[in-house]
DNA sequence: CGGCATGTTTCGCC
DNA sequence: AGGCGAAACATGCC
């Protein structure tokens, strides 16, 4: 999925249904209780809000949360923000629709071949941390708090419990810009290199978030997959797994 | 055809 | 008890 800046294009293209009314829901079942989504017909939509990578409708006297994981791609009014992700299916099939949604006048909805995207009513956002566009003093109080962990940092900027919104992409790109090995243990960071962490967040989230998203980045995905080097100084790029996830860096100056 | 993919949750094991 | 790593989930693409 989109990772924080994607979803803040969705969020962004759902707001064209901020005064609606609800129509019609025709929902996967194995993507979310279609009965409880039911009671959302007839009423009127009034907001968008965004918390990570999350996305919720905020309905009158309801909340639902449209979460769209590695695949999901949202289309609003028959125009999707994101014509295709990154890793995603190159075509698009009806059968895909997961969730479709009609209302007064216009309409939504999230197409995922893979079926890992769910809508859920009144979500619970609790555990969330703070978000990748918050304030760069914020953030990085909100990383103080878990100095201690002994996790590698790579591991650390991916838990939403952390900072909410950040994905394997933006990890790498902010590590990269950090010149910080994503192996390190968080707790080994050296206050210089907390600092230079903590400031590189927002300055990697604005500057892709600029240039249209994740994926442009020092290490777009051309470089992800083959053997690629370092664009700044032509070192092999090193692959490792970290968190489940292919961490992509520097060999020479990420240390 | 095997392996890999912008992700989260769950299950064991320390 | 709490924290960490790996597996599970589902499916398309290279």
């Amino acid at each position: 999925m989109p990772e924080g800046l994607e979803a803040e294009l969705y969020a962004g293209a759902a707001a064209q249904l901020v005064g609606h009314q609800i129509i019609s829901i025709d929902v996967d079942d194995r993507c979310a209780d279609s009965m409880q989504l039911a009671t959302l017909i007839g009423r009127d939509i009034i907001g968008v809000k965004r918390h990570g990578k999350r996305v919720a409708l905020v309905i009158d006297g309801a909340q639902l949360e449209l979460y769209f994981a590695m695949t999901g791609r949202l289309i609003v009014n028959g125009v999707a923000p994101i014509p295709a992700l990154e890793y995603g299916p190159s075509t698009e099939r009806k059968e895909w629709d997961r969730l479709v949604m009609t209302t007064s006048k216009g309409s939504l909805r999230v197409n995922d071949p893979r079926r890992w995207a769910r809508f859920t009513l009144d979500p619970d956002w609790s555990m969330l941390g703070i978000d990748l566009m918050a304030d760069a003093c914020d953030l990085q109080k909100a990383l103080g708090e878990h100095r201690h962990r002994t996790v590698s940092v790579k591991a650390l900027l991916l838990d939403q419990r952390v900072i909410a919104g950040l994905g394997n992409m933006l990890a790498d790109e902010i590590l990269f810009g950090s010149d910080i090995d994503p192996r390190r243990q968080f707790s080994s960071l050296t206050d210089d290199e907390f600092e230079r962490l903590s400031q590189q967040i927002s300055l990697t989230v604005s500057e892709l978030g600029a240039r249209g998203g994740s994926h442009k980045g020092a290490l777009h995905p051309g470089l992800r997959t083959a053997r690629a080097q370092c664009p700044l100084d032509g070192a092999p790029l090193q692959r490792v797994t970290l968190a489940g996830r292919t961490a992509i860096f520097c060999s020479q100056h990420q240390r």
